[in-house]
DNA sequence: TTGTAAGCGTTATCAG
DNA sequence: CTGATAACGCTTACAA
């Protein structure tokens, strides 16, 4: 089935089911009526193939995650899904492994979709200072800054990692913890990973307290089982620690149960913030005390720039958002 | 850049360009060597808009998400994925909201894509008899048992979530409790829903056990929240039961913490098992008993299953893969 | 082994 | 307001 076909039926032409079918002006009412009829009638779609053909490019707006199982990612997308819906735009969600090159893929998706504008969910300055000029389409770089790679169409919808982390650790020091571990990412090759490990240095010089990275830093990745593994690993080698902070809620979550396995309370023992806000923290016993990503108001502000960056050719932004401390039950002063 | 600026650059013709670019044979080793190296040099790229608009179907693997915040899901397209990579298929994920209809969304999806096959994870019968006979496409349904729908092109792998429900049921009744409620999904609109409840009924029934789904059973969606919701309500009109099957870990951690904050202990004063097998529930304190789904073997045999469809046209199939009772922390035998 | 040319289903430009 | 027709970039007979 194809416009010609349609053609056929209703005795216009192509051309007049083409302008009918993209709402064009320059036709009848009665024209429009009788072909949206027969098109509606046998279910005509048009070939997306042959459209994008001829115009060169998608109208889609593509958005790329780093990651295939990260929980604020994919609250993010639900966000971003229920928001971009509202408009004319289809949505295309690509997920993509932890370890590749984001930047890379975009390019790829770039030659094949042609998209209107691109959402990164997660990104790795290094892959955009090689790869990202290849992309030409409006871009938003989200969780991460992007006002330092100063690229023309690159904006950014971030959470200040630094500030947050060290706002983290600042709310175990005032409870009075002098004795403090951080189970963090890779602080060499993430971003996210060296700004918050920065933010728990910030907060250790300003109030004095000791921290050897060698001793009381873990570096791992994001998950509950390595947040398990790097907490048996701090207590190893390190047994009186009161205060935990884990760089993201996974790795608290599997930190806690770390402690509990090696008869450690928490908080009664040992005290713990994680970052992200995810909701699972709510539901555990304690409830995780936490830095807060404002999921919803990032998604919002991620999509209303790209939109306009699309639409109105604005000018680039570095948007970010304030994160909150979610003060529950999973920390306690020290007495 | 087209294949036209590539034959005008190398001299050769766009017919022996498309050859070398497709893999082809009669091409002489001179001209695919001079060809490959000049595609390389500028980083060309076959248009596959107009490559699929000519072939008349793409060469990608589709993947039909039904829900975007399902663990379970989430952990299945990793491993659908990392399957997948390893085929010369490209894979195409499509996240959908939980209450729309996967088929027609298929449908459409199979216009616009031209997909050589369909994985469907999760679905609804009642979509399926209504639009399935749309699509050609061999697909394969995930967690839904699809050997009722009599469709020519539509295998399934999934769990018996009926013999399982009844599995995790009759552990608590084994245990000692009498008291037995349920949190389960939407008995008449789901299919997992109806055949967990039923599952449930049956070993209720064999054990002589009394349970009104009036009062002892709470339908809602598989999340935290309602979860928690749920276990208030059970809490509210039957103050007495000693033991909860949720139909999902989300919902049993949901549960569980508005147990806690009832004042009932887990599993000292109630047993909780739930259902899925989530990473998240052996993290948990304490460790969430469940009944474990084999993710990855249902997502390699879902895999195997389609590409077998797609290249042997081999027949269909209705493969059921065994789930396993996960014996932790979150149950007690009742004195 | 290579080149030529006819479409694939649309859109857009023109003339009517 | 409508119809004819030339692209869009590629694959694939078929001819050379």
């Amino acid at each position: 089935m194809t416009i010609k076909d349609l053609a056929a039926q209703t005795g216009y032409s192509v051309g007049t089911i083409s302008r009918v079918l993209n709402n064009q002006p320059n036709v009848s009412a009665k024209a429009k009526a009788a072909i949206l009829q027969a098109a509606e009638e046998c279910g005509f779609q048009l070939n997306a193939n042959a459209q994008q053909l001829k115009q060169q490019h998608g109208k889609s707006v593509l958005v790329i995650v780093k990651g295939t199982s990260n929980e604020l990612f994919a609250s993010m997308v639900e966000s971003i899904q229920a928001l971009v819906s509202q408009t004319a735009y289809p949505l295309i969600v690509d997920y993509m492994d932890e370890d590749h090159n984001e930047v890379q893929r975009a390019v790829q998706l770039c030659l094949e979709k042609k998209p209107l504008g691109i959402l990164f969910l997660g990104g790795n300055s290094e892959n955009f200072c090689q790869y990202f000029d290849k992309i030409q389409a409006p871009c938003v770089l989200v969780t991460n800054d992007a006002s330092q790679l100063h690229f023309p169409n690159l904006s950014s919808v971030s959470s200040d990692d630094m500030l947050a982390a060290k706002t983290a650790v600042e709310h175990l020091i005032r409870l009075g913890h002098k004795k403090i571990a951080v189970i963090g990412g890779d602080k060499e090759n993430s971003d996210t990973g060296r700004l918050r490990f920065q933010g728990c240095m910030a907060a250790f010089r300003q109030y004095g307290i000791e921290f050897d990275p060698e001793i009381d830093y873990e570096a791992t990745r994001f998950s509950f089982a390595d947040g398990y593994k790097a907490a048996r690993r701090l207590l190893e080698r390190k047994k009186d620690f009161t205060g935990l902070f884990a760089a993201s809620d996974v790795m608290a979550i599997g930190a806690i149960r770390a402690l509990n396995d090696a008869g450690k309370r928490v908080p009664e023992d040992i005290s713990v913030v994680g970052f992200d806000g995810l909701d699972i923290g709510g539901y555990m016993t304690p409830r995780l005390s936490t830095i807060h990503q404002n999921v919803e108001e990032m998604a919002r502000k991620s999509v209303q720039l790209l939109l306009d960056n699309i639409e109105n050719k604005k000018g680039l932004r570095f948007i970010t958002v304030p994160v909150t401390l979610k003060c529950r039950e999973s920390v306690k002063m020290v007495e």
